[in-house]
DNA sequence: CATCCTTTGAAGAAA
DNA sequence: TTTCTTCAAAGGATG
């Protein structure tokens, strides 16, 4: 889902919390991009299967000849291997592998930023190999540090690129200029912050240094398309050949925490922080003064959208007035009393289904004085418990507390209705008439509640009727008897008395006017409560099918591609469930003999011979043949 | 030109 | 503790 109200015109453009880093936001700047075939972490070393063991020191990282180059390289300390591997197919496009030999071709591992950061190897003992490398290559101290993320031999590093990428959609000195992709604005920013990248997992790794081996086995050049090709090859792995990533990645990440030990990966969230996940510009300034940006077209003059819409009738505007800064209102507002706010960090980012997902907390409101207008007489993250504390006996007031199912564990909403016994009968009347509207206005309850005495609004009451309202465990033994008097009650049979009307008027009349009326209020608001309920199963249902048909149109799309990739002679990915003899040459798995036990193992579970399976595929194999002709009825 | 797509895994946040 | 979200790379496809 998008924003469609948040444009931001400085070009810190927002997006969607859910979706994607937008390439401008995460890493696809130019002027400090590396090129794809570089590794981030100074690609100096090619992979190799027969070089590395997992378990034991890396072969690489012991004084020994690469097999690609003939040229012998240097050990280093096993717990800190600054080399990482250079993608294979990319070895002629590159800088030596040996560069770190050659200055200006190598790369160091992550340089240093700007501003400094702690002493890269703050635990690490220098042995001889280290020393060289740290005066030549790595110390900060002796070399000054590069500008803008740049490795002193002036070739930018991958790890660290553009702060603009990342920065706040709100930030003030987001400047057009700093937001364009020319290279003197970048520079300027890179200089004020620079942005440290995630170190690589284990597939990140294995998709590096693949990619260019499967691009060039088939003629599929679309990244998603050999990304899956990836990640299938990537499940047919022995744990053995994932092992060897693992270990890499694992070291990366030592070495990532060990140069800059105050990163973490919330750093490179666009919304950072538990107070900053709601990074939608809404008109007002916060506490933190974000400043005010919308798109214009959305602004209708005496009114601000707050940023998010409804799917009906289009953005939710609420009037500047009313702006409270460090709130948010819901957008949802009575004909008198404004909207009802709340606080910047209880909203949640991307949507607003119902005003009750809204409130991470309890609200309650009351009115101003004898006036009519309802405002927020308290709010708070306590539970039921605080807020039964809150209800003020001489005062009508609404509670809106979220609590959790006890059957389910889902969330659920209360709505307590309370009249106060010290509140005259003028005013409970009058009050009385709100009711619907305020549930109206709140329509996120699951339970409603009226309530005038604390007993009423026992917590251990409400989460029954939670728990009955979920439809789960219900107990009849604990329906409350508040209106069992209300049915029929003389037996049927032969001493059945006719009902005198008059009497039966007069008697409800004096003795249950109140509770009718109640009732009837109840009722009132039971149907209410059953038509916004259907409401909502109509806007889900419309949903569900809106997802199934998304859903199938990824699907068609997927299989098309899957054809697609079928009909392009790809490289065979081998399957864990395929027979032996469809193993690929080269695929070393049976190198391994506990592998070969696993797969003795899973075929003698097979109800179905192999042989016969194999036997079967020869047969059909002139079909296959002929299926690349017919990409639409390949085989997924 | 900006964004999406697509993969897995690690980290962090939320439930 | 479990579940969900984000971001790492890549570059063609798409709007």
């Amino acid at each position: 889902m998008k924003w469609p109200l948040l444009d931001v015109p400085t070009g810190a453009t927002l997006k969607d919390s859910r979706s994607p880093s937008p390439a401008h936001l995460s890493n696809k700047v130019p002027v400090v991009q590396h090129a794809h075939h570089m590794h981030p972490l100074t690609p100096l070393i090619t992979y190799s299967n027969e070089r590395f063991s997992p378990g034991s020191p890396p072969g690489h990282l012991s004084p020994d000849i690469d097999p690609k180059t003939g040229i012998p390289r240097p050990p280093h300390p096993p717990e800190l291997p600054p080399y990482y591997p250079l993608s294979p197919g990319a070895v002629g496009q590159l800088p030596h592998p040996l560069g770190w030999l050659v200055p200006q071709q190598g790369q160091p591992v992550y340089s240093i930023p700007p501003g400094g950061f702690r002493h890269p190897y703050p635990a690490l003992a220098m042995n001889a190999s280290m020393s060289s490398l740290m005066s030549s290559r790595f110390s900060p101290h002796m070399v000054p540090p590069p500008a803008h993320g740049l490795h002193p031999s002036g070739i930018p590093h991958p790890t660290i690129v553009s702060p603009i990428v990342k920065q706040e959609p709100a930030q003030p000195s987001a400047s057009p200029a700093a937001t364009s992709k020319s290279p003197v604005g970048v520079k300027k920013e890179e200089e004020k912050k620079p942005h440290i990248k995630k170190p690589l997992n284990a597939f990140m790794l294995y998709m590096k240094e693949m990619r260019a081996k499967v691009v060039a086995e088939c003629t599929l050049k679309e990244s998603a398309a050999i990304n899956q090709i990836l990640g299938r090859r990537w499940h047919s792995l022995s744990r053995e050949e994932q092992a060897k990533y693992y270990e890499l990645a694992r070291k990366e990440r030592q070495l990532h925490s060990q140069l800059y030990p105050t990163w973490s990966a919330r750093d490179n969230y666009v919304n950072r922080g538990c107070c900053a996940w709601y990074r939608i510009p809404y008109g007002i300034e916060d506490a933190v003064n974000v400043p005010i940006q919308y798109r214009i077209e959305d602004v209708v003059p005496g009114w601000i959208p707050y940023g998010t819409e409804d799917a009906v009738n289009g953005p939710i505007q609420y009037r500047i007035e009313d702006a409270v800064p460090g709130w948010i209102p819901y957008g949802i507002q009575d004909a008198v009393n404004g909207p009802i706010q709340y606080r910047i960090k209880d909203a949640v980012p991307g949507w607003i289904r119902d005003p009750g997902c809204c409130v991470r907390y309890r609200a309650l409101f009351t009115y101003e004085g004898n006036s009519n207008d309802l405002r927020v007489a308290g709010s708070g993250d306590g539970g039921l418990e605080e807020m039964v504390e809150e209800l003020n006996s001489g005062k009508v007031m609404y509670a809106f507390c979220r609590v959790k199912d006890p059957n389910s564990g889902l969330p659920k909403y209360v709505l307590v209705n309370w009249t106060g016994e010290g509140v005259n009968d003028v005013r409970k009347g009058a009050c009385a008439n709100h009711v619907s509207t305020i549930a109206n206005f709140l329509k996120g309850a699951h339970v409603t509640i009226n309530a005038r005495a604390e007993e009423d609004v026992e917590p251990e009451l409400i989460m029954e009727k939670v728990a009955k309202a979920s439809g789960a465990n219900y107990n009849f033994h604990k329906e409350s008897s508040k209106f069992q008097d209300s049915g029929p009650q003389a037996p049927v049979g032969s001493v059945y008395q006719k009902t005198n009307a008059m009497s039966e008027i007069k008697r409800v009349n004096k003795d249950n006017f109140w509770a009718k009326a109640e009732k009837d209020e109840e009722n009132r608001r039971l149907e209410e409560k059953r038509r916004a309920e259907e409401e909502r199963q109509r806007l889900e249902r419309e949903r569900r099918e809106r997802e199934l048909q998304e859903a199938e149109g990824r699907e068609q799309r997927y299989k098309a591609r899957s054809n697609e990739i079928e009909a392009q002679n790809c490289p065979p990915v081998p399957q864990k469930e395929q027979a032996e003899p469809q193993q690929p040459k080269g695929f070393k798995r049976s190198e391994s003999v506990e592998k070969a036990q696993e797969a003795a193992s899973l075929v003698a579970q097979r109800p179905v011979n192999p042989r016969d399976i194999f036997k079967q595929r020869e047969k059909s194999a002139p079909a296959d043949v002929a299926a690349p002709s017919q990409p639409g009825t390949a085989p997924v």
